[in-house]
DNA sequence: AACCTATTGTTTATAATTTAACACATAATT
DNA sequence: AATTATGTGTTAAATTATAAACAATAGGTT
């Protein structure tokens, strides 16, 4: 029986915040963990839980519920957590350098290589030990360095072109913070950061009651 | 008939999408499209553009398709555009500082009124003409100030105490930046920026395949 | 040791979302 | 002016996602 069925994005999607909630309960020294009682404070219902869980294996045990330390090891296997990554970042402008700043990555497995730009009054500043190189050398980096993930920062004006120079380099997953949408191969993974997007959602969910208040009065 | 429908999330996430594809045409001098067109742009199908569309109204006409100028303004409206807004930024690091000088939030009509930080070294420093404010000021200024959006850009730890804060003088919207679910009142709305979650989703879709080759092996 | 309780993994039911179908209206064409 | 194309709004069908139900099993208790 050929493969086995992929997990739906919605699924996938919540997986980094079970890790996220596992993480806490650990630190706060809890052993194990129903369910229910994970329902409780996630938000998510026991049902889904259960389910999530058991596309990946058999967790949990019938009248104890999960261990928190397994559970979340197991997660973090399920996450990639178990690999390391090597990362390069294009644009260091102020979100290249949040992103770079950002050392919980590190902690994660992220591991920084180079960062670069084509400003010259950028090139040759130092983030966190990197000196910010110029882009033109981008393509030479990466084939000489095995880079796992690109990290596009620069203005969407740019993006599709440092994109092409990541899938041209074998790059197979690239963390998009341009707000626009990357043209690349089937087989190459991109992960937007739309910021524009998640506060413009802001505003029509801030909007909403009004909105339809309106169209009512009419 | 009391309250029309709320619409979904799903479409809701979508409409930012439209309007940012709408704005490419429009700089582009695209008079009209169908939703045909838009489609093999926008990447949804045609049948669920003209779905999501038609929740808010009839903006299309048979055998023209739409209007790119008028369709931008409406889902413009939709989204608030139309409104202005008052924002603050609490946390003044590096994902604070990049949001404070994205200056496409003020075109789009999100007003920076002021930033704050706990942080001795950084009060008193100016970003884009406002100088960076002791976090201590924040809940007399909210008071005297009409605040329509609060931005959270602290560490996790401090995050809910800002919330609360925001919650006490009366604001609606939340902009969270910090790895933490906030708790607010029903009437406040949480919009989050995770970005570790999505990290370590594109993580997981790298992996996704080797993963499920492993459990066949066994 | 037998029984009760808790809690899983899994199946079934319900709800939400997406896609397809199509009647009908407008625009373009002959 | 009549006819054909196009393309919407809307209804129906299909698909996907979520929640509920429940049999099975391990752990705790008397």
């Amino acid at each position: 029986m050929g493969k086995k069925t992929m997990i739906s994005m919605a699924v996938v999607r919540r997986l980094p915040k079970y890790y996220r909630y596992l993480g806490e309960l650990l630190r706060n020294d809890v052993e194990r963990i129903s369910s229910k009682e994970l329902s409780e404070r996630i938000g998510f219902t026991a049902s889904q839980i259960r389910q999530d869980l058991n596309n990946f294996g058999d967790f949990g045990q019938q009248g104890y519920g999960y261990n928190v330390r397994a559970l979340y090891e197991e997660i973090g296997k399920i996450l990639g957590l178990n690999k390391h990554y090597n990362t390069v970042i294009v644009g260091a402008g102020n979100i290249g350098q949040a992103v770079a700043n950002y050392t919980n990555f590190e902690r994660l497995g992220f591991h920084l290589l180079a960062i670069f730009d084509r400003n010259p009054k950028l090139i040759g500043i130092s983030i966190r030990d990197k000196v910010i190189q110029d882009v033109d050398n981008l393509e030479e980096f990466l084939k000489s360095n095995h880079v796992d993930i690109g990290i596009i920062c620069v203005p969407k004006e740019q993006a599709q072109k440092i994109a092409d120079i990541f899938v041209r380099c074998g790059i197979k997953a690239i963390w998009n913070f341009a707000p626009t949408d990357l043209n690349v191969p089937d087989d190459v993974i991109v992960e937007n950061v739309h910021l524009s997007e998640s506060l413009l959602t802001l505003s029509y969910r801030l909007n909403e009651a009004e909105l339809f208040k309106e169209k009512i009065g009419r």
